[in-house]
DNA sequence: ACACTGACCTCCT
DNA sequence: AAGGAGGCCAGTG
């Protein structure tokens, strides 16, 4: 169905990119128990370097909404949202539960990440 | 309209 | 190896 659903009644950039919105679709295909990066975001959005601006699409969310963001890591696999989420613990809490594993304070990457760029190749 | 802000990432010391 | 500077560009005030 509609990856962004009538629940975000939250205000969506209502110009032409449509950016947020396309953040929010990929990030809503992040299988449980997987994780990606903000820069696999916005290069699988045709925007390589601007990483950044994946983040700021986040930080939007309201609180609550079903947009899995905290699957949303960095490179290295640290929690860099973290405080979006109420604190380290709390945003390590949430992906343990999902099954996902760590190595220290970092998620193990090589277990658990998620290249966005799949979704373009499997139906 | 301008200036500043980011849940980042890559290059350059 | 570790840390800093700069780039990215859509929102916001």
């Amino acid at each position: 169905m509609g990856p962004i659903r009538d629940q975000h009644h939250f205000q969506l950039p209502k110009k032409k990119p449509n950016f947020y919105a396309r953040v929010y679709e990929i990030v809503e295909q992040i299988p449980i128990g997987k994780v990606t990066t903000y820069g696999a975001i916005a290069e699988v959005l045709g925007m390589k370097g601007s990483s950044r601006m994946v983040g700021q699409a986040l930080g939007a969310l309201p609180e609550g909404s079903d947009v899995p963001a905290q699957r949303v890591i960095n490179r290295i696999g640290a929690l860099s949202g973290a405080h979006h989420f109420g604190g380290y613990d709390r945003m390590r809490t949430m992906l343990r539960r999902e099954g996902v594993t760590f190595k220290g304070e970092l998620v193990d990457m090589e277990e658990h990440f998620w290249d966005p760029k799949l979704i373009s190749d499997t139906p």
